[in-house]
RNA sequence: GCGAGAGUGGCGGAAUUGGCAGACGCGCUGGACUUAGGAUCCAGUGGGGUAACCCGUGGGGGUUCGAGUCCCCCCUCUCGCACCA
């Protein structure tokens, strides 16, 4: 037989699966069932980069050993195929977006394929598919025909939301206004990320810091009408929902404090109708509003005589010493005194401008005006300044605070600045340093934690808790305050301007004169889907405006019933079609349904789920959001979409050493090189270097670091970078798979490290994982002659005792790593396994077989090549997976360590099954240990059966 | 700044959860076979020491017969979040 040459088996073995379907999955699962997901990939121009297997791999393995585990395995792949560079390029070459796609889904098609994953490739589908997306704008009728009951927190259907009497009363229109107010996709006229450069809004999650993550474009906030998905109103359900699901404490605390749920109490402090001369409201209203408010419930929106703040703190309220409203907030006029008005115009003009920029190099330093008035204090009546300063928002809680300078860190640092006085009202105790204390009381330094309340009337000495409870309770008699909750996480925005993306199933109806009401009317679902136009791309534009804008007349202007609409222009984000994949793939030629009831309850949920970290918050949080609304509506069984999530580390390029030249290519030591704050880099602080590439021969190991060859002194970095074009360290799938084969590739990526590390590439390490395989081959086969022969060394009689053992240690160190996702030392068994048995003269065809079948998850077509020289007719997907016998791993003896005083002095070799006794009796009789414990006291002697002997001396 | 994770040979990484540190692979050294080797095979490979032995898991302390593993303090790196009241 020939030498291993995976570029003729390979092409082979996936020729075989394809045209035998050996990877199709039944409509129902036969037996337990295993729904194993990969994250799809967007299908990039550039194809896939070595990360995209790390994970395919891994889920790879577990499909092909459940499989021979007799389980059932559902394992789809499809395409996130909508996308921003489609688009780009339409605009730049004129070529359809659909063409560009599908030209890219052919080039990772044929690269998984020639991977050798284990897909049904039957169930493949791309959001781009218009009997895919029908069912994303389906969807989306469902969340528009939604609201979220509160007291059941349940999704419902809209016609079954209560209509106020007063609402009803008022007709038939303002029914449906009132409506569409509570429907979980709903439209907003509010200020959004406009990201002129990539002509597009962006939600809060994709600008980071005033830029766009994308790209890093300028964002700036504009008011446009938008699409919003109420997901805040499913925050306590997608809390909760983290209790029950097998996924890495890190990601579910990432998603945890990104809703960012905190409990507290909304307070109203009094402002009057008018600023009496004082800038306070006349002490008469305030009494009379108080007269007024006492023993009503707390009213769910707010008069315009009031401030209503937002507070995780009530037992702080005596300690408040001014009062924060955003630069947005509404009241800001009415709250401006006239000597003021022209501070608070300029900062107001400030603050938007400044939300234009990067932010956060401005948030170094608080900035704010006072307004020239104040509110008062419902807890003992004083008067509040009230000031504007942007480090309020107005997105959050009320847009207004109460500030506690004493309690608070930013509010301490506005303070100072703005040399507005500080009361301490919170007493540390013991818990701090006493003159930590007797500063934090006398309000020069800030205390955030919880302690004993002092300066608070009535209530000094409480304790924080019970004074939140207390206090709250008593505003709340008073119908001052209530009890509240607020989370960081905003409402989903759900609008795009891109023509690459799905239409919105929404008409807006227009008036005689083509104007819109503001009605809505939904497209009835047996009316989907709603194509993407065929339209020429518009010039590229830095206006808001959506492309669909200038689709065809007949398209945007469809008439119903006589009414004359104009479609929604907006496109849905790219994470649509992501939200909900999983689950069509069960079932995708379904044209009557998303997924059939009973396909749905079969599979469902995911049983593991691969994917980049990079998506721990928002394809996870979104798609389990839609997953929790369609399991409100009956349309999923289960609760939770993944049950286990594994995050796999991200593969960084090759290692590189990195030396810094001056000018005159002089070389400076690494030590003294650091970044500055706008990114140059400079020696001592002051001269420019530049960063050199050094060649790995040019650099030796001293000390902790590694230093020039030629010249000692200059230290030079080694460390590995992310992959990236520029850098120029991108390794390409295809170039691996044509030097060293598929199975090499897989087997490396998996060799390489925990899948959940970040690990660097390394081409020597694939030449190496290809060196096993060459040795597996010649294990069993015999590479030189011409003919398929087999090894000579392959033998029908049965394993020794010690083969046997090998054996079957393999079975099972390989079987429990797979189980635990160890890919890297399930490899590292059966290196061992095969350098055993290389030894060995005679290798008996059973621990071949076997062998083989262990290897064939990790690197299927060799496997099948060698299963098929072994003599079997039929590919090994479904042979059962090989068992071990426990029996056969003991072993008649043992070598354990001696000690003494902890320290290994020699090593016995004692049967397996010794007792202490027999042990201690051993160890002793060793030679060497006898002479070291002459003349010694034996204090003590710890035997470990079956680990180690010790003897602790004097 | 806050939060999470991680620091083990020249490199990637093992170590049944407190019990022989460095499995396995790369690299390196020597040897064999070769016209040749970026093929294959054999041997060696944490550091120091002729040796007995000593030192070694980022640094410092501690618990223990015994610590990579547990506790305290510190340093470095990576990844999140970034005025969330």
């Amino acid at each position: 037989m020939p030498r291993y040459n995976p570029a003729t088996i390979e092409p082979k073995w996936q020729q075989f699966w394809e045209e035998h379907k050996t990877f199709a999955t039944d409509r129902l699962p036969a037996t337990e069932k295993r729904y194993v997901l990969d994250m799809f990939p967007y299908p990039s121009g550039d194809g896939l980069h070595v990360g995209h297997p790390e994970g395919y791999t891994a889920t790879d393995i577990v499909c092909r050993y459940h499989r021979m585990r007799g389980r059932s395995v559902m394992h789809p792949m499809g395409y996130d195929a909508f996308g921003l560079p489609a688009e780009q390029h339409a605009k730049k070459t004129g070529t359809p977006p659909r063409e560009t796609t599908e030209k890219n889904i052919a080039n990772f098609r044929r690269q998984l394929k020639m991977l050798g994953f284990s897909y049904d490739w039957d169930r493949e589908l791309a959001t781009t598919d218009v009997a895919f997306f029908r069912w994303t704008q389906w969807i989306f009728l469902k969340l528009f025909d939604t609201w979220f009951d509160v007291e059941a927190q349940c999704g419902r259907p809209i016609d079954e939301l209560p209509i106020p009497a007063d609402v009803a009363a008022a007709g038939d229109e303002v029914v449906r206004r009132y409506q569409d107010e509570h429907r979980l996709a709903y439209q907003v006229e509010a200020p959004v990320n406009w990201c002129p450069k990539l002509g597009t809004v962006l939600s809060n999650e994709e600008v980071q810091g005033g830029i766009s993550e994308r790209g890093g474009h300028p964002v700036v906030r504009i008011p446009l009408r938008q699409w919003m998905l109420r997901i805040t109103a499913y925050a306590d359900r997608l809390l909760a929902g983290l209790d029950d699901v097998d996924w890495p404490e890190s990601i579910k605390l990432l998603q945890r404090n990104w809703i960012g749920r905190s409990t507290g109490a909304e307070v109203d402090f009094f402002i009057g109708t008018s600023i009496g001369p004082d800038g306070r409201p006349p002490e008469a209203d305030f009494a009379a509003w108080q007269t007024a408010r006492r023993g009503k419930s707390f009213p769910a929106k707010e008069g315009d005589d009031v401030l209503r703040i937002y507070t995780t703190r009530p037992d702080t309220l005596f300690g408040a010493t001014y009062m924060v409203i955003a630069p947005e907030h509404p009241l800001v006029d009415r709250l401006t005194s006239d000597e003021q008005r022209a501070a608070v115009t300029t900062y107001r003009e400030q603050a938007a401008r400044k939300s234009e920029l990067d932010r956060t190099d401005l948030a170094k330093e608080k900035t704010g005006v006072f307004s020239g008035s104040s509110a008062i204090n419902p807890v003992n009546g004083t008067a509040v300044p009230i000031w504007i300063a942007d480090y309020v928002m107005m997105g959050y809680g009320t847009g207004a605070i109460m500030a506690v300078p004493a309690h608070d860190e930013r509010d301490f640092e506005f303070a100072q600045q703005f040399d507005i006085s500080i009361k301490a009202v919170v007493d540390p105790g013991g818990a701090v340093d006493a003159d930590v204390r007797r500063a934090i009381l006398a309000g020069e330094q800030v205390f955030t934690d919880h302690g004993t309340a002092v300066n608070s009337g009535s209530y000094d000495g409480l304790a924080t808790a019970a004074f939140k409870k207390q206090i709250t309770g008593d505003l709340a008699t008073g119908g001052v305050a209530r009890a509240a909750v607020n989370y960081k996480l905003r409402d989903w925005l759900f609008s795009r301007q891109h023509y690459w993306g799905e239409p919105f199933p929404i008409l807006h109806e227009l008036d005689a004169d083509g104007q819109p009401t503001g009605l809505l009317r939904a497209i009835p679902a047996d009316e989907l889907p709603i194509d993407i136009p065929d339209m020429k791309m518009p010039e590229t534009s830095e206006s808001p405006e959506p492309p669909l804008e200038q689709a065809p007349e007949a398209w945007l202007y469809p008439v119903v019933d006589g009414v004359r609409y104009k479609r929604e222009t907006n496109s849905m984000p790219q994470w649509a079609g992501s939200c909900w994949y999983y689950l069509r793939y069960l079932d995708p030629a379904n044209d009557q349904q998303l997924v059939d009831p009973e396909v749905e309850r079969a599979w469902m949920p995911v049983d593991l789920y691969v994917g980049g970290a990079e998506h721990a918050v928002l394809h996870l949080l979104y798609a389990r959001f839609w997953h929790q609304v369609l399991f409100d509506h009956g349309l999923v069984s289960t609760r939770e979409p993944f049950r286990r999530l594994v995050n796999q580390g991200m593969i960084l390029g090759e290692a590189e050493f990195t030396g810094y030249q001056a000018d005159g290519k002089e070389w400076i030591s690494a030590s003294r090189v650091k970044t500055s704050a706008d990114g140059a880099l400079l020696a001592d602080g002051k001269t420019p270097v530049v960063s050199v590439t050094i060649d790995p021969d040019q650099v030796e190991k001293q000390g902790d670091g590694f230093v020039l060859k030629n010249e000692n002194a200059i230290k030079v970095e080694s460390r590995s970078f992310k992959m990236s074009k520029s850098r120029g360290n991108v390794v390409n799938p295809d170039e691996v798979v044509r030097e060293y084969g598929a199975d090499s590739l897989r087997l490396y990526e998996m060799f390489m490290g925990p899948l959940e590390a970040t690990k660097p590439w390394s081409m020597s390490g694939v030449n190496g994982v290809r060196g096993f395989l060459d040795r597996v081959w010649r294990m069993i086969v015999d590479d030189r002659a011409e003919s398929p022969t087999l090894n000579p060394a392959i033998s029908d009689s049965p394993p020794d005792d010690e083969q046997n053992r090998v054996l079957h240690r393999t079975i099972k160190a390989v079987t429990e790593d797979i189980e635990a996702l160890s890919f890297n030392t399930a490899i590292s068994r059966m290196m061992e396994f095969t350098n055993f048995f290389t030894k060995q003269s005679e290798r008996p065809r059973a621990a071949m077989d076997a062998l083989v079948l262990l290897l064939s998850p990790f690197a299927p077509h060799i496997a099948e090549e060698l299963w098929a020289a072994l003599g079997h007719a039929d590919t090994l997907a479904y042979e059962p997976w090989p068992e071990w016998d426990e029996s056969a791993l003991v072993e008649e003896s043992m070598e354990l360590p001696a000690q003494i005083n902890g320290k290994v002095r020699s090593r016995i070799t004692v049967p397996t099954d010794a007792d202490r006794p027999a042990l201690e009796a051993a160890a002793r009789a060793d030679a060497r240990i006898a002479e070291l414990l002459e003349g010694k006291t034996v204090v003590k002697v710890i035997v470990v059966p079956g680990r180690l002997v010790n003897f602790v001396v004097k």
